[in-house]
This record gives C-alpha cells, sequence and structure tokens, in this order.
RNA sequence: GCGCCCGUAGCUCAACCGGAUAGAGCAUCCGCCUUCUAAGCGGACGGUUGCAGGUUCGAGUCCUGCCGGGCGCGCCA
C-alpha cells in the first residue's frame, strides 16, 4: 500500500514521460505552501531546461494529463510552472481508512532485507556512563528499531571498550591502592592459594572506586612515563592472559556491567549482544598471522602496523596499529578482529556504528584496513558520527563543579521534575505508587531522547538541563500527553459502547480543515521513516511524531468527538485511534514508551 | 600546518535530489477551561540564513575566498 505522495508521484511520472520529459522529475513532494495545495511538483521547471522549452508550456501539457484523476480536487500551475495538487476529500477519507486497517499504520517495509548490525553503546569498563554516553544509546538504539520495522534483520551490539589500555592503568591502579590484591595478583601468578584477605579486598571494589582510581591513574600515566610504560606492561600482561591480571579483571568487568544494564535499562535500551574488544581476543593472533602472510602488515618504530593511504587523499592518513611496541592489541586491532567475527558469525550486509563524530579518522582506518583484508566488502561498513553535547558555554559538558554528570543522575534529576510535574498535576494522590513511578520515568525517558532526537544527529548541540527535562512544548510529554489523550478519550467511547450507546469506530470522512491535516499527517508517516532509515537520521522521524502529535492536538480542539452525531464520532473516533497507533509506533522506533494516563 | 564539521529569529534547533512567503519550540505580549486530560489551543512579536564574490530562470542548500567556532591528526579509547 502506498502512500499518497508515491501513488501521485507516479502518476505524475508517466504524464511527464507522455510528453517527453524525464519521468523522475515528475517527483511529487508535500507542498511548501499548504494554503495553495496538499503536494507540488517542481518537476517542470527542470524539465524546461533540459527541453529548451517554456516551463508554464511543459507544465499545462502534464496537467492536461492529469485532469479527470478521481483522486484530485483540483491541479493548477502556480509562479513559473509549479504544479500544484490538491486531494480530494473522498481520496483522503479512503487513504485514512486504509491506514486505519494496515497493521504497520502506513508504513512500508524494504523489498530486500539486509542483515545489519548496529554497534552503538560503547561504554568502557570500570567508568560510569555519563551524558556523553547518552547521543550514542538513544541514537543507536532508534537506528536499531527503525531499520529492524522496515524489515532487516538487525543486530544490536554493546561493544564495550574491556580490553584496552584503561585496563592495565587500572590494574596498577587497585594493586598500588590495596596492598591485599596486590598480594592476590602475586599469589594467583605464582599459583598459590590466594588469602582470604586478598578476596575480600576484591569483592570490595565498586564502581565507585574505579571512579577516583581511574582518572588519578591516567592523569599520571600522561606525565610519568615510567608509570605509563608500566601500565602498558600490565596492558599485555593482561591480553596474554596473566592469571593475577585476569581475575582483576573478570572482577572490573562484573561490577561495571552491573551498573551499565541499570542505566542502560533506565533507559530503554537493549542489546542483542552484550559483546566488548575481550571477545576477539582469541582472533587477534591468527588475524595478525593472516595480516601478515597477506603481505598487509609492516614493521615501524618497533610497532607493526597496517598502512592504508590511498593516491588521492587529501591529508596524511596515520596507518592501522595491529601490534603495539608493547605486543599488546590495540583498539584499532580489536575493532578489526570483531569486524572478522562478525563476518564469521553473521555476515552482515552492513555495519552501522553510531559513535562520536571525532572518531571518524578512526573508523576510515580501520574500515580501509578491514576491505584490503577482506573481512567486508567496500561500502558495507559506515560510521554514523555525531556531534558532541556542549554545555552552554559551548564546551564540553561539564557539572557546575566541573565533573562530568553521571547518566544515572541526569535521568534521576529528570525523573525527579517529572514527578514534581504529576504531583502539581494532582495525579499523585489518585495512582497507585507504582503506577506513579512508572509514569514518572516514562516521562523522563521521553524527555530525554526527544531533546536528543530532534536534532539532526551529525551536529554538536547544547546541552540545557532545563530544556531537555521541559515538559511543556516540542518536548517528549507533549507527545505523551497527546497519545494519552486519545487513550482516556477511546477508554470512555468504549465505556459507552459497552452501554449500548453505539461509540464505535467507524468509515473516514473527512470533511473540517483539522481533519484534513491529519489525515494527510497520517500520510507522511513512511516519508519519514523512509528518510530516518535512508539518512540513519532519527530526527526525521522525531519531527513527523511532533507533527502528528501537533496535527491531533488541533483536531482535538476544534472537532468534538463524542458529542458529534454517529457518523461523524465514528469517523473520528478512527482518525483519534489511527493516530494514537502511528504515534505510539513511531514513539517506540524513537525508543520512547507511553503510558496510559499521565 | 593539514584535514573534517559547523555558523539560520534574543535562546535552542528544523528546512524533502537547488524552488513560491526560510519553519518550530522557548522567552515576551494578548486571548481561550460549567462539554472528550489547559503538560493544551488560537493570535501577535521576532530574519540581509557569518561576510564577499560566482554558477543558475531560481541559492540557507552548489563553487571560490575570507572571518568566527568546534574537532581530529600512530603506540588512550
Amino acid at each position: 500500500m502506498s502512500d499518497l505522495k508515491r501513488a501521485l508521484g507516479e502518476t505524475v511520472e508517466a504524464a511527464f514521460a507522455a510528453i517527453g520529459a524525464p519521468s523522475e522529475l515528475g517527483r511529487v513532494t508535500a507542498s511548501d505552501r499548504p494554503d495553495l495545495a496538499d503536494f507540488q511538483c517542481n518537476g517542470a521547471l527542470a524539465a524546461a531546461k533540459r527541453l529548451g522549452r517554456n516551463p508554464r508550456e511543459i507544465a499545462t501539457a502534464v496537467v492536461e494529463r492529469l485532469s479527470g484523476d478521481p483522486r484530485l480536487a483540483s491541479v493548477e500551475i502556480a509562479g513559473p510552472g509549479f504544479i500544484n495538487l490538491r486531494v480530494s476529500d473522498a481520496a483522503l477519507s479512503q487513504r485514512a481508512d486504509a491506514i486505519a486497517a494496515d497493521d504497520q499504520a502506513g508504513a512500508e517495509t524494504v523489498g530486500q532485507p539486509r542483515r545489519v548490525i548496529v554497534d552503538y553503546g560503547g561504554p568502557n569498563v570500570a567508568k560510569e556512563m555519563h551524558v556523553g554516553h547518552l547521543r550514542a544509546s538513544i541514537i543507536g538504539e532508534s537506528i536499531k528499531r527503525i531499520y529492524r520495522f522496515r524489515g532487516d534483520e538487525v543486530i544490536g551490539d554493546a561493544h564495550f571498550g574491556d580490553w584496552g589500555f584503561q585496563m592495565g592503568l587500572l590494574i596498577g591502579a587497585v594493586t598500588d591502592a590495596h596492598p591485599a590484591i596486590a598480594a592476590l595478583v602475586e599469589d594467583i601468578d605464582a599459583g598459590r592459594e590466594p588469602t582470604n584477605a586478598g578476596q575480600e579486598a576484591l569483592l570490595a571494589l565498586t564502581l565507585d572506586d574505579f571512579g577516583e582510581l581511574y582518572p588519578a591513574a591516567a592523569g599520571r600515566a600522561k606525565t610519568d612515563p615510567a608509570y605509563r610504560d608500566r601500565a602498558r606492561k600490565l596492558t599485555a600482561d593482561l591480553q596474554a592472559h596473566r592469571p593475577g591480571c585476569y581475575r582483576l579483571w573478570e572482577r572490573f568487568r562484573e561490577v561495571t556491567r552491573v551498573a551499565l544494564e541499570r542505566d542502560f535499562h533506565a533507559l530503554g535500551v537493549d542489546f542483542d549482544w552484550w559483546k566488548g574488544e575481550s571477545d576477539v581476543d582469541h582472533l587477534i593472533e591468527p588475524m595478525v598471522a593472516e595480516l601478515d602472510a597477506k603481505g598487509l602488515l609492516v614493521d615501524d618504530q618497533g610497532a607493526r602496523i597496517v598502512r592504508v593511504a590511498r593516491q588521492g587523499d587529501k591529508r596524511d592518513l596515520p596507518p592501522l596499529l595491529v601490534v603495539s611496541s608493547e605486543g599488546s592489541a590495540m583498539y584499532g586491532t580489536t575493532d578489526l578482529a570483531t569486524i572478522l567475527d562478525r563476518k564469521q558469525t553473521f555476515d552482515p550486509d552492513l555495519v552501522i556504528y553510531c559513535v562520536d563524530q571525532r572518531q571518524a579518522d578512526h573508523f576510515e582506518i580501520v574500515f580501509r584496513a578491514a576491505y584490503q583484508a577482506g573481512y567486508a566488502a567496500e561500502g558495507q561498513l559506515e560510521h554514523i558520527g555525531f556531534g558532541t553535547m556542549n554545555g552552554t558555554d559551548g564546551k564540553p559538558f561539564k557539572t557546575r563543579e566541573g565533573g562530568v554528570l553521571k547518566l544515572n543522575d541526569l535521568i534521576e534529576m529528570t525523573r525527579g521534575k517529572a514527578r514534581e510535574r504529576l504531583h502539581e498535576a494532582g495525579l499523585g494522590e489518585s495512582l497507585p505508587a507504582e503506577e506513579f513511578e512508572a509514569i514518572a520515568g516514562k516521562v523522563a525517558v521521553a524527555a530525554l531522547k526527544f531533546a536528543d532526537l530532534q536534532n539532526f544527529r551529525g551536529t554538536s548541540y547544547v546541552f540545557d538541563l532545563d530544556r531537555f527535562s521541559s515538559f511543556e512544548g516540542k518536548t517528549g510529554p507533549y507527545l505523551l500527553y497527546q497519545a494519552v489523550r486519545v487513550k482516556s478519550l477511546l477508554r470512555r467511547a468504549a465505556e459507552e459502547s459497552k452501554n449500548g450507546e453505539g461509540a464505535e469506530p467507524g468509515p473516514v470522512a473527512i470533511a473540517e480543515p483539522a481533519e484534513r491535516d491529519l489525515a494527510l499527517t497520517l500520510d507522511a508517516f513512511d516519508a519519514a521513516l523512509a528518510e530516518a532509515y535512508d539518512k540513519k537520521a532519527p530526527n526525521a522521524l522525531a519531527e513527523h511524531a511532533y507533527r502528528l502529535s501537533q496535527a491531533f492536538s488541533k483536531f482535538y480542539a476544534a472537532c468534538p468527538i463524542m458529542s458529534a452525531a454517529p457518523a461523524v464520532r465514528a469517523s473520528r473516533l478512527t482518525l483519534a485511534s489511527t493516530a494514537l497507533r502511528q504515534l505510539e509506533l513511531a514513539l517506540d522506533l524513537l525508543g520512547i514508551a507511553t503510558p496510559e494516563r499521565m
């Protein structure tokens, strides 16, 4: 089932072809001038240039072939040669009925499903998630859902950073701070039974401890070469599975994992694979051997690298560092091995890396190495970068104290505001405590996610806590509010229906301007979804969800439903329930859940 | 220095292979609750799209230069 825009486009394209103009110029778009038309085609202007003819003349020839189309209430030529199309109320009503009857609320699926991996999340072991992790989680989750909904087979992978230099740093810092744990490492390395004191000290470590030890260690490594070299050595030891180091690492990973799951769960973010860099450890040695055998590996300054520079590059792209001079695997090494792993286990057609824009060069290097090694075909690996989240001063966001804001604190803060607002609205007392909390959580997540997703992912944006946790205007809670109003209305209609008052939905009959707008907005869903899919840009879908909410809200204000005559009421109930279904679907694809009431 | 990204209303952001009058939200001001949830609806105010050229019937969008900002540039991830 095709939307009106595409259906009309096909007709106009045929008309272009019939008069000897390129058919692709018959493309129909939503009108820029809703006062004049519902849809428009600008192709006559381009056709005139190509054919050396007068644009209005071409437009006239096209329009002649469109006259009599029962779907069109009017076809007019405006300005230099715009073709303005207005759809008849009957055609619009029919389309609304079709959307109402459609399982996917008017959205299409892709013709040829692909196997897709979305790589997002990427938090590091030993570090609590902060606001900087918000974007990858939110955008990645939405892209995953959009791709899956459109019919692709999609895997979402968390891809933890758990096998790099930060692990060596942390092992060093923890053993320095806790002699009992240092002794534990020695005992395990020597094959002795470790003491209880050591075991207990290890089990007592929390993420907060890491939060204190790690930044200090990272800072010292920058100025103290001996300290840095020891951490590198420990990283290499870990990767060589030195027993004591490995035991510590397992514990670090476990402690972090629990906290990460809490944060991801609170955000409604789920992964199909909870893999990390360490999961490809076993592939690294054979991979290095294979790269060597293929002649791609070069010794350079004590390290082993793959050169990826190409002729025509505008800049000097550094090589991929595969083995460090300490013999350890690097960020790029595990990334390359992960590409190999995914090829062997899933053989994806496309891998989408939803990672900070600052890592664009890194991915370009890794991708080129992967193409050279034959681990992926050119174009199958795509980095979807996003901008950084800045404070109101334009610098990367920091709290007032200068530290990073923990993700969990941000969620809790926003949830607190949601609770306040619910109490103000007098909902606090009437709802069971459990539902009250669930609503506050959903409102908070909607606020955070929508604030992020309404921006195009590629650009940096200002993180303003007040704006993020605002509940009025173009916000997540506004969208939830519209959905909840429909639910309330439909509950009432169901009630009256039960009492034999005949409040059932029925065929749509568009009459009022607000009804037209709502139906036209419902029709635009597939185009918005397709754009979000093609451009990997959820903001296109977020924009549609907002427009739909707005169209519904205007309809709700202008068109009484329950008090209307039976046929009108039936039509409006269908419009309302269809708007709700499409809105909930769009919100779900953005990763936002809708409560029953608020 | 080289490369990438960005510059749109007071603020935060949109803008469909280049199209008509550049759109939203916030803020400010004015209206609307005895009828379906006012976290709402209607209206007003607000712009030389950083600057200067160029291509085009037509440029926020493409090209060149300049100004301003952010980021990246092999043993962190």
